[in-house]
DNA sequence: CAGGTAACTAAGTGATTACTAAGTCACAGC
DNA sequence: GCTGTGACTTAGTAATCACTTAGTTACCTG
């Protein structure tokens, strides 16, 4: 007796993607049970077997969306950059965009996520295929060298474990320290608030 | 019946340990069956839970222990680049000994793993202290800057995922290109060769 | 409103697994 | 050779969990 209303299977495989996203962040894919999916999206749990066939299917599918949607959020920060921008500062509006998701640390702590599960094969190939989707993009938006979008993505993994350590919510010079956002970042940000202010003025 | 002979308990943890950082590395906390441990030291499961108490006081101490170990490499690493070797050879130095885990790539899944383990508080706690000891070492045995100390950590979290996607086994640009080995370390990881190769005639 | 279709569920099942209770067995010292 | 101590095991148990079978219910179409 579930109060849910009904839905296409497809809007339904996007909800659940979203909850099992939330789910596995946290546990892992070991680590969290389907049914704990299935009370989030308020849905049997049987139910979820018939969309997606496994737990490891969920999980890649997961996965999937989780890197859709970072390489999302540096689109619209490479967009947002301008279109004469270079190289530069357009990996630094991305690495922004990104430092600014550590506040909702779902989607770095799914990514870790995707790593720790690396050792199956199955999964390898996803994360593999969608790391090589992440570099490719970033190296056709921003024209980098290779050296600066090696360091780049150095950053972006120092960030994830940042986020898993959960290092904003401690009080300590290491944990400030470890965080990358350098002066030049912080005047970005800056310069950002700074013009969203003036536009919504 | 097992043909284990009996060795004192504080031994006995020791092989587990390694045995458990083994299976944990690729399995993770909750991917890892407890009797997968016990049977690989070869030894009844119960017996485990005597020395340990818990699987996550198990987990625990296999990741202190590596977090140990990688400290270490990097203590011995810093003691070779010589006493009047500046920061940033230090820390080449070091960078070259963490690169050189990457064959037995155990050491870097089991951080991995710590991470992914870290929405756990007690687990996120002890990783927390662990990296506290790394960051102190190498701030203090390098004397190198804030700055230079976060790119160099920036890297070694890129090596970890380097080592879960086992991007060594990769043969495309883009896999290749993540590998941080830049010239300068290739060169420094020759030199080494060399000088061992010299010392051993 | 009949009836087909597509969304969704109730009720298992067997396998795994963390952890326990209650020992047994080897050996050291006397 | 007896006895105590400490290493180690046998044999569970209760709970969890991925996955299945066999449906039922809502909604749309004609």
């Amino acid at each position: 007796m579930k109060a849910t209303t009904r839905i296409s299977k497809d809007e339904r495989r996007r909800e659940i993607i979203e909850a099992a996203t939330r789910e596995f962040a946290v546990g892992g894919l070991a680590g969290t049970p389907v049914d704990a999916i299935a009370k989030r999206v308020d849905v049997s749990q049987p139910y979820l077997f018939q969309l997606f066939g496994t737990k490891k299917a969920l999980f890649i599918a997961a996965v999937r969306r989780a890197f859709e949607r970072t390489v999302g959020t540096f689109r619209t920060a490479a967009a947002g950059a301008g279109e004469d921008a270079g190289p530069e500062a357009v990996l630094m509006a991305m690495g922004v965009a990104y430092h600014r998701i550590l506040d909702d640390r779902e989607l770095l702590l799914m990514q870790m996520q995707a790593y720790a599960a690396c050792e199956d094969k199955e999964i390898r190939e996803v994360v593999r295929d969608e790391m090589l989707r992440l570099v490719n993009f970033v190296q056709s938006a921003s024209g980098a060298p290779e050296a600066a979008i090696r360091e780049w993505l150095a950053y972006g993994m120092l960030m994830n474990v940042v986020a898993a350590m959960d290092l904003t919510e401690v009080d300590a010079d290491w944990a400030r320290m470890m965080c990358p956002v350098t002066q030049v970042e912080l005047a970005a940000l800056a310069a950002h608030a700074v013009g969203k202010e003036a536009r919504t003025k």
